[in-house]
DNA sequence: GGGTAAAATACAATCGATTGCAAAATATTT
DNA sequence: AAATATTTTGCAATCGATTGTATTTTACCC
């Protein structure tokens, strides 16, 4: 349509007779303009099409609208491309984002060098950064913050940092699954697993103290440790079943990823779920209740968690105090667990 | 560490004692400069943690080095956040364009007013985009292509346009699937999906083929018209069977959680898969196989997808032919369609 | 109407890197 | 050693928007 060569603010502003400066705050309704002014220029700018340079924009604010977004994943694991709720994560995050002028960009652990600091926030690619996930070892996140990036992290907001971490109350999650399993009368309950990580960490404590509670004993052989996929946890309770037979009758999953693995080892088996062995997983993510059965499991909200963190991280740039967050975690009983 | 402040082209020429045209080219191996001299440039870079300034040089070489990947969500809808598989490929297209040296600006068709082309590429947020789904109008696809954006769609390649389209051929797979059922001796066999997509049409096509090969004629009310979700499919068929009873002996799903739905709601009603109803699915995503029964479907490779999206979008940077590109789809049997 | 206060607009520097072209340094030839 | 060719480096303009300060315009008052 248009064939003008690229539209510029200097001649959007010649079109309108003003100044570039005038014709600059006009855009951004400054009172300092006067209000015809203001109107006629940003008139001509919708008739144009006119939109601002980001890349000029940037260079002189000095700031960027964008925060990159980190799927800081477990090395070997393919946790990342596999796992809903982390992708779940990243769409919310994006709506928050969004909903607050921010834009997103996504970004793997794996690319970036280990300097963020320098990779993203002083290149200038971004204003702030979300990194979901803790690690195995929260090395480059501390880095990070203390080169003064601006920074939230999806993970166990219990850990001690310097930086704001939101997450679900992992300990209560691990308690509530485990006390639930243990009411309806499981005897030797399995963890399912990886305790480096600092969340799972968490849950395991719960799961601990829920026995302890109900002043059951933990064998050590019931805490299996495994990568959080739904294969390994397939490949694992296989493994186990067909070495020991059916040595448990029930399972606390660290994600429902890890549920369903286990689920379908069982149900190959014609281990029956949940008279035989229940389950509780952890996530809700969408697929947990179209399971058969529907997997009962720790939902974690994901709107919630978002906001949280983009509110946390916006802060950060006022200058204003930040704290870590918890998300909001509910039991919630399907099928998988649930004896007739 | 550094408490100096922020370091720029210039004070690291400064360092290095020459000028910052001598430094920048100095920085990018540009053979005018002598060897010596840059590696001199490049080992202070190093170790004083030098990164160029992003928002400098996009200004400058109008040039961004990120993409735009935008996930064209039917309005209404909430295909987005739910389905795994529109999530898969983000991440693999997050991984093939990093290979490449290009980030990726994770967007939904929501934001960003309907003008693409200016929000993006004339705004310099972005090179080019990547539209993950044709929609049900590609209008707006369609006036960023004319106004000359870099573009490249994930839909159907059978589909007419002037930007490549990257996709599986639906017709085939709709056929397969089809024809699968067929022989295991289905005889009415229910579409569940949005023919007003244009992948979902070609599978439908495919649809229609299979049975026409096979001489088996189609009831119309064998057509389901459903949003492309699990919801959805799983209130439909709850609804027809409360009404009809069980007037279908297969289901061929516009996607895997389509699926997913449905295999729930007959499940719930006891109805055997396969015995009484087979199902398949399409897209492969990972929980597919973790169903119980685990559930036949089209697979898609999404990795290579990926790629030859990424290679299409950098061929128009180069100005290089492009075209649509067809990525490899097969059937998956598993138990949900397949008789003992 | 002269003068001051207030409102509206314009000037010009700035953000930091890139690059065509000019200048300086070094090498080569006779 | 002078002259030319070649290599290496530096100068300065440029990308486009923003903003502190200066300037012009308008309003107001006695």
């Amino acid at each position: 349509m248009s064939s003008e060569t690229k539209l510029t603010l200097a001649k959007l502003a010649k079109l309108a007779g003003v100044s570039t400066s005038t014709a600059s705050r006009a855009l951004k309704d400054n009172p300092l303009i006067k209000q015809e002014t203001r109107l006629k220029v940003q008139a001509l700018a919708k008739e144009h099409n006119y939109s601002v340079n980001a890349a000029a924009s940037r260079l002189r604010t000095q700031k960027t609208h964008v925060i990159a977004v980190i799927l800081n994943l477990i090395d070997h694991t393919e946790q990342s491309t596999t796992d809903p709720f982390l992708l779940k994560l990243v769409g919310e995050l994006n709506q928050a984002l969004n909903a607050k002028g921010y834009e997103l960009l996504l970004s793997n652990s794996f690319m970036a060098s280990d300097d963020w600091a320098n990779y993203f926030i002083h290149s200038q690619r971004a204003d702030g950064m979300i990194v979901i996930g803790q690690g195995k070892s929260t090395k480059k996140i501390d880095r990070a913050a203390e080169a003064g990036v601006p920074i939230v992290v999806w993970g166990d907001p219990k850990s001690e940092a310097n930086y704001p971490i939101v997450g679900g109350d992992n300990y209560q999650g691990g308690f509530d699954a485990t006390t639930h399993l243990l009411q309806k009368g499981a005897k030797r309950v399995l963890f399912l697993g990886d305790a480096e990580h600092a969340e799972m960490q968490e849950r395991y404590k719960g799961y601990l103290q829920a026995h302890q509670n109900a002043n059951i004993s933990v064998s050590s052989d019931c805490t299996c440790t495994i990568d959080i996929t739904s294969k390994a946890a397939y490949e694992y309770i296989n493994q186990r079943v067909k070495a020991n037979g059916l040595d448990f009758d029930g399972i606390v999953c660290s994600s429902d990823m890890v549920a369903l693995g286990a689920l379908k080892a069982l149900k190959e088996r014609y281990v029956g779920i949940p008279s035989d062995v229940g389950i509780v997983g952890y996530d809700d993510i969408s697929l947990a209740e179209l399971m058969h059965p529907a997997l009962t499991t720790i939902r974690q909200n994901t709107q919630q968690a978002a906001s949280a963190m983009v509110e946390q991280l916006l802060r950060q740039f006022e200058g204003l105090q930040t704290a870590s967050y918890v998300v909001d975690t509910q039991l919630v009983v399907r099928r998988s667990s649930k004896h007739d």
